[in-house]
DNA sequence: CTAGATGCAAAAGATTTGCAGTTTA
DNA sequence: TAAACTGCAAATCTTTTGCATCTAG
């Protein structure tokens, strides 16, 4: 389960923020999307039914998000500034579609043996790890 | 073992590249180097013992390396502007210290097991993935 | 009412491109 | 020699900042 828009104005209410019908419209565009959506991208969406929001704002209603950890960047091996909504778990990776760019999470990446063995073969003390995969969604295979 | 600055050379003059004294610099640097090092960085290094050389070129050499798998780039989660030497093997992944950017690759990374349950859960046809550690090393532990 | 948010324009970076001159094979 | 490469300047693209104005709480 996403966190939804709502959800999300309820934690920035929560911390202090104001609620400003731009990042309410940031907040739709971003928990309705399970796509791999860039600042641009989010920008186009909410303009739909928000026409004067500004990029400028989008970008700074990102950066908030992100600051409190609520979206995270996907980073497509080729293109690195494409959001998400985040899981309310903390621990989750993404599986992304390369041919339409839809995005789906998953939390169970069974990569603790592995941390294990770096350490003892590196001597890093690792405190965390990056996985993505990519592919074709069964939509984009067929068509 | 990685791919030496020569031996990229020769791929290169093999597939009918020229070798400048250029690209040669910036190869000198990229396999010289276990560092995440960004087109700013390299560009600086090469600049000490190859005063001519403009960072436009350095991107052109990163870009053309890129396109041929002879470096690859490296996902900071923070940064994605790294670049890494590429292993002779296809698979690898990267072990980046938060504290002073070196880089260690290793190859074994046991996700097939994942990419099939993936594959069954999601119907996502997987391709390739994206793993990175992160952490600091001994030295950076101690310091 | 007031701290915080917005939007504009402009700045700041990062990367690419056009082009004339240079160099490698 | 010819195709490929380089460097400069300028263009492009993405993201951030300064500042005056506005607004949610």
């Amino acid at each position: 389960m996403r966190l939804t828009a709502n959800k999300i104005a309820g934690i920035l209410r929560q911390k202090g923020y104001k609620l400003t019908p731009q990042r309410h419209a940031v907040l739709k565009v971003i928990a309705g999307s399970s796509d791999y959506l860039t600042p641009e991208d989010i920008y186009e969406q909410a303009r739909v039914n928000t026409p004067g929001i500004g990029l400028i704002t989008v970008y700074r209603t990102l950066n908030l998000l992100s600051d409190l950890h609520l979206v995270c960047r996907v980073h497509a091996p080729d293109d690195c500034r494409g959001y998400m909504m985040r899981r309310p778990t903390e621990h989750h990776h993404h599986v992304v579609c390369s041919g339409c760019t839809k995005v789906v999470d998953f939390g169970d990446c069974g990569l603790s043996d592995l941390e294990q063995r770096l350490h003892d073969d590196t001597g890093f003390d690792i405190s965390g790890h990056l996985l993505e995969f990519y592919g074709l969604c069964r939509e984009c295979r067929v068509a």
